[in-house]
DNA sequence: TCAAAACCTGTGAACGTTCCCAGTACACCG
DNA sequence: CGGTGTACTGGGAACGTTCACAGGTTTTGA
């Protein structure tokens, strides 16, 4: 008792039970808007309620209800960082805005090393929410597979590399990078090449498949050059690779925006002017798309209805038990600017 | 009993006693590392654990102890969103390090609205957290209120306006604006002009008064163009004013990146060369800062050391009395590259 | 050799809720 | 007017931990 902390006690349930005038099972009717509670009797709860500034516990509710309100966002941190992929920020405000709608709380997971992997795991199990998302998972994710064997309700943004039967939302990659390619080939590019990235994550394999697809004839694997990331660099030295082997090239799909800013950096230095001596085109429609001179053409990510319909996709699965097997694609479309 | 949900009741510290033929008791001293169990019950524990695939329920815990073992990091959505501040992302994962480290889960939450607040501050008060970390509040920020009222431990990353005798950590914006200009006026500019912003928050004005500091008799309020927002499109219609205003300007001080790749844009469209016709300068060494034509000479931020002390600053008030009043401000360093 | 200290273990009582059941009061209906 | 249903209320029992305490055994020290 001699080093009390300065904190002091929050009021109870029975605190304000005691004020009221009632028992504690009326002011948690009151509490959870539960029916069969007087008039009489709900008016003095919520008066008493202020008067002792009562707030639940909620580690107390949550052991009792075995739910806690709060749905998890895990972001991995390398390959996927807030400061690499453009459109994580606009999802999380999607999956936010659909959450606190919900009355659900989002809490925002980074991964950074298999030591978070363990801890976050571990905070999945320990009933801190009731439901999670999952941002850009990759093959042999230690935490998806956790998430999956553990039955909690669960969406991925992305197409999840191996794990079978699980809810997802995500673009059409392929039909995407067709659209853009087509549009490319329209304005009469005949010699188009693609600086492709992360083949190893369905995204980058897809947009090379919608790539060749679109061509058709026209394909020459001479014309592609492949890089680990979707980075600005990727783009620049992509460029340089690109013009050497074929310098009469005219067309150029990067598989992002940012290796598209790299590609039309390169390009400059080269003396070469977009987009009448070559187009470009990109893929993600983020800032850098606007940044680039000449502006951007591009594929426009819903980004903000990926979070949303990912929200979504979980809320469902949160109390009923037939869990959605399959997983939904959402629709893109092409940003047609200046410099394709 | 008729529509028993799929989820299996998980294994309690009851079912691991019965396993390892002790009581309850010696397993929670197990768990918690405490001394006095001998190592044959330690051992059988141990291995009881494993086998009934324990873990321990958080909620539970929370109840009896009054602490969770999570920190929270609110980021305000507009006006600090990822999208924006360049820094953000690099802060957010310096202070993951440090809590990761101490074994405290990181959550980040999202004010969006006023409702998210409302939101917020009930989970902060409901006992999900220990402690929280606030990125850039403005004036009367509610959740700021909310926290220096209810007396959890708090750290604030960026000087918080209004609010008195809470810890927080940030950079000396006077010092490292003063610097950065001082070297500008040391490579020859005698005109030099500022793209000023966010005079709003203590970081806008504070690189103000660094700039005409340093600038002394040089000073010319003429030269100076506030803007609200540290954003691209400020540099663009900031310098087009400049130049406007003052043709044989020299040098700017753009107060952010992006504004000095927006005031770098201008430029190259009014035929002007940099660092021959005007040198320029920016504030934050982000991405931006490589991206730049030619390369921008920025004041870098020490965006993970923020993270990480603030992160420590909240560890450090934990289960302690005396909370450390005041702040911390870290060094900042001028990097040289070509735009000046 | 014996008291005191150190080591180890089990048990009861919380922590603050919600849920369920029993019980009361009143209204309605035949 | 008795029975049945509906509206409302109170209180016991749990949820899964941790903590304090009591009791037992072993070691230590004079």
């Amino acid at each position: 008792m001699t080093s009390e902390p300065a904190r002091p006690r929050a009021a109870t349930i029975h605190d304000v039970a005691r004020a009221a005038g009632v028992s504690r099972g009326t002011v948690s009717r009151v509490i959870n808007g539960e029916p069969y509670v007087s008039p009489e009797a709900r008016a003095a709860v919520e008066s008493a309620i202020l008067e002792v500034g009562y707030v639940p516990n909620t580690a107390a509710r949550n052991l009792k209800t075995r739910r806690s309100g709060a749905i998890a966002l895990i972001v991995h941190e390398p390959h996927s960082l807030f400061l690499e992929d453009p459109n994580i920020g606009t999802i999380l405000l999607g999956t936010n805005a659909v959450l606190s709608q919900a009355d659900y709380q989002l809490v925002t997971l980074i991964i950074d090393s298999t030591r978070d992997s363990d801890r976050v795991a571990e905070y999945l199990r320990g009933g801190f929410v009731d439901g999670v998302i999952i941002i850009s998972a990759r093959a042999l994710d230690p935490i998806a597979q956790a998430v999956a064997a553990m039955g909690i309700p669960a969406a991925f943004v992305g197409r999840p590399p191996g794990i079978e039967g699980i809810a997802y939302v995500g673009i059409d990659n392929v039909a995407a990078a067709r659209s853009i390619t087509e549009r490319l080939v329209a304005t009469g590019r005949r010699r188009v090449g693609m600086i492709a990235s992360a083949l190893d994550r369905d995204s980058g394999r897809d947009r090379l498949a919608g790539f060749q697809e679109a061509l058709g004839p026209l394909f020459d694997p001479e014309l592609v050059v492949e890089f680990p990331l979707y980075s600005h660099s990727a783009g620049i030295e992509g460029m340089r690779q690109l013009l050497e082997r074929a310098p009469d090239i005219d067309g150029v799909f990067a598989s992002s925006d940012a290796i598209a800013a790299g590609a039309l950096d390169t390009l400059r230095t080269a003396g070469k002017t977009v987009p009448d001596d070559l187009g470009v085109v990109g893929f993600d429609d983020s800032a850098w798309a606007l940044r680039c001179q000449p502006a951007l053409s591009t594929v426009h990510q819903p980004a903000a209805q990926l979070g949303e319909a990912a929200a979504q996709l979980v809320l469902d699965q949160i109390g009923r038990v037939d869990i959605p097997t399959e997983g939904r694609l959402l629709d893109t479309s092409v940003v047609w600017r200046l410099s394709a």
